[in-house]
DNA sequence: AATGAATGAGTATTCATTCAT
DNA sequence: AATGAATGAATACTCATTCAT
C-alpha cells in the first residue's frame, strides 16, 4: 500500500473541492486550503498536480467496483446482472455524488500538455467490457436476443452513456429520484435486449427456461 | 442579422480551437493566435470570452436545428422519425465533430462567476421535449408501448444520453463508423419501445404485479 | 477662433464624463460613446489625448474668468473685493460643479510620459497672483494689515486652498449649501487679513473708516 | 502586528513610486520593478492593489499621529495647541513630502468597481474633529471668539485646506520653506478666530495669562 | 469630415511549481 | 515531514492611436 494518511486525506478534500468548484476552480491552492495544510505539504506527497488527478480517478473507479461487486456478482441470470449492474451504479452515484461529479470533471478536462485528454478513452474498453460479457452470458443462455460484436458494443456504450448521462442530471438536480430511475431504465435496456421470441423471457428477472 | 464576418471567423474558429485543445487551453489567445488577428479585434467583435461563448452555443445549436429539422419531419411514422432523429443526430455529428465536441466542451466546463455551470440544466427539458413528443406519438398510434411520464422521460434521456456518448467516443476515436452505429443504435431503441406485437413480448412493461 | 462647434462639443461631454466617472475611466472611448459620434471623429478634431485635456483646462478657466471678473472687478473696496472674490468664486462652482470637479480632476491627474504632472504648478503663481493684488490694495489703502512678500503669499495661497477644497467636499457632498459656506469663509479671511488695531473693522463686511 | 517585513518593504515601495509617477503610472508591475521582486511576491502579500491602496493609507495616518501627538497634545492652551497642529503637521509633510504626495494620490484617484472614490469623505468628518475641538475649547477658554456649528466646521474645513493646498505646492516646489510658511500659517489663522476684542491676544503665542 | 475595424502594449490577477529553512 | 515565500508565465480585458474607406 503506497497511501499515506495524508495522500488519501488530500484526495478526499480534492474530490469534494472538485465537486463543488468544478476542475478549473480546483487549484492546489484551493485545495491545500481545504484541507488545512501547506502547500509544501502537497508537493512532498504528490509529485505534481497530475499525479494527484490520477489517484483521484484510481480512488473513484476502486470505491465503484468495492461496492458492485458483491451486487452485481452474486446473480444466478444474465438479466439478473443487468439489472443489478444498472441499479447498484445508480445506488453508487446517489451516495457518492461528490465521488462521481469529481471524477466526471476530471475524466473530461485533464489533459496533458499537447492538449490531449489525459484520461481518455484509454478507460472505455475496460469499462465496456463488463457490460459486453454480461450481455454475451445472455445471449449464450438464450435470454437475450443475438448480438454481433458491434451490436454487443453499441449496446453496452448506450447502457454506459445513460448511466452517465445521470451523473449529470444529478449535479443540476440532485434530488433526483435515483431509484425510481434505475428501475426504470433497467426496464428499458432488459426490452430492448431481450429474445423477443421465448414466451417464457417475460419476468425481468430473467427466468431460465427449462 | 448581427453577425459580421469577423465574428463569425472567430466562431469558427474558436470552435476549431477549442475541439482540439480543449476548453481551458482554449484562450482568447489561443483563438486570436490561429485567427492570425490581434487581440485587440477579439474584444472589439465580442465584449467578453463569455459571449463568444454563448455564441458558439447558439451556432452549434442552430447548425444542428438546421441539418435535422428536414430530416426528422419529413416522417410520416412514430418510428420512422424516431431512426430519423437518431440517424440525423449522429449523421450531424459525424460531418460537425469539432461543432460537437467543442459544444460538449463549453457546456461542461464555462461557468459564471459564482461557479455554476452557465449553461447547466436550463437547456436540458428543452432538449428532451421533441423526444418525449415522438414517443407520445408512437404511444397514441399503437406503435410504441404506453409511457408514463416518468418512463417517457426516462427514455428520452437515455436515448440523447446514447447520442451524446458518442461525442465522447468520437472525441478519442475519430474513425468511428458513425453510420452503422446510428443504425444499430436506432434498432436497439425502436426494440425498447415498440409494442410487443406478440403476445409473448409482453415483457417490455416490466411491472411486476404483486 | 480656432474651435469648431464640434471640438467645442466633445470638449463640453467630456468635462461632464470626466467629472461623473473620474479621470482614469474617462476614456477616448467612453466619451465618444457619450457624444454619439465615432472614434474617427475625435482623431480629426484633437491630435491627441492630451489635446483634448488641455482644451478643458483652458475652458474652465476661461468660463470662471469669464463668470467672475465683472463681480470682482465692480468692487470699490479691498475688503469688499476679497469678499466678491471668495463668494463668486463659490457661486460658480456651483453653478458649474461638473466644470470644476473635471478641472480639478485632469489638473491633479494628466501626466506627461515621463510622470509630471502635465498642469502642474506653472498655473499656480497665475493664480494666485489677483489675490495678491487684492491684499497688497488693502494694505495701502489701510484696510489690511501689513504684509511681508511671504506672508502675502502664503495667506493668497490659503485662500485660494480654502476655495479649492471645496471644490474636494462638493465631489463627496454635492448638496453643500455654498452661499452660506461662502459668506463664512468671506468673513474668517477678512478677520485674518484686517488691520487689527481698528476696532471699527470688527465686523465681517468690511467696515470702511470715515 | 500582522505586517510582514515584505509587506511593510512593497508598501514603501509603493508610496515612493505613486508619489513619483502618480496614481494611474503605478501599476503593481511597476511597483514589483523598483522593488526587484517578482510579481507573484505581490500577490502572495496582498489579496489585491486595493488591500496595498488600503494599508498605504492607514500606514500614512498612523505615521502622521505618531508624529504629530506628542507635539500637539503637549500644549497647555488652545493658541499653542492650534500653532503645534499647524506646524507639527507642516513639519511632518517637509520630512515625509513622498508619504503625503501618495496620500493625496491615492485617496483622489482609488475607486470602487462602481466609480466612487474608495476612500472619499468617510474620512473627511474624522480629520476636521480634532480640529474642531480645538476651536470649541479656545471658545470655552475665551481665548477664541465664538462659534457657530457652521461656522466651527467652515474654519476647521479652512485650516486643512490650506494645509493640504501645500502638499500640492510641495509636488511642484520640493524647496519650499515649510517651518517659515508654517508659522506664517499659524499667524494668519489665530489673527482669524482670537477674539478680536482683548489687546492681550495679540501675540501670535497666544499669551498665557499670568 | 467621418467611419469603425484593427493594433499591440498595457492592466491586475491566478497558479503550479521550486526551494531554503 | 512540513512550511510558506518566491517565481514567472499565463489569463481576460482596456485603451489611445492608426488608417483604409
Amino acid at each position: 500500500m503506497e497511501q499515506s494518511k495524508r495522500r488519501q486525506q488530500i484526495v478526499e478534500v480534492a474530490i469534494h473541492t472538485i465537486a463543488e468548484l468544478g476542475y478549473a476552480q480546483a487549484s492546489v491552492g484551493q485545495i491545500v486550503k481545504r484541507a488545512s495544510v501547506s502547500k509544501g505539504v502537497f508537493t512532498y506527497h504528490f509529485a505534481s498536480k497530475d499525479e494527484l488527478m490520477e489517484q483521484i480517478v484510481h480512488e473513484v473507479f476502486d470505491a465503484g467496483a468495492r461496492f458492485m461487486s458483491p451486487r452485481v456478482e452474486g446473480q444466478t441470470t444474465p438479466g439478473g446482472m443487468l439489472k443489478a449492474y444498472i441499479e447498484s451504479n445508480l445506488e453508487f452515484m446517489g451516495g457518492h455524488r461528490d465521488y462521481i461529479v469529481a471524477l466526471t470533471e476530471v475524466v473530461t478536462n485533464a489533459r496533458t500538455a499537447d492538449g490531449k485528454l489525459r484520461f481518455g478513452g484509454a478507460a472505455d474498453d475496460l469499462i465496456l467490457e463488463p457490460l459486453i460479457e454480461i450481455l454475451r452470458w445472455g445471449q449464450e443462455a438464450g435470454e437475450f436476443k443475438p448480438f454481433t460484436e458491434r451490436s454487443a458494443r453499441v449496446t453496452a456504450a448506450a447502457i454506459r452513456s445513460a448511466i452517465d448521462g445521470i451523473a449529470s442530471q444529478l449535479l443540476v438536480n440532485p434530488g433526483l429520484d435515483l431509484s425510481g430511475y434505475a428501475a426504470e431504465l433497467a426496464d428499458l435496456f432488459l426490452s430492448a435486449v431481450h429474445r423477443p421470441s421465448h414466451p417464457a423471457d417475460s419476468s425481468a428477472e430473467g427466468g431460465e427456461q427449462s
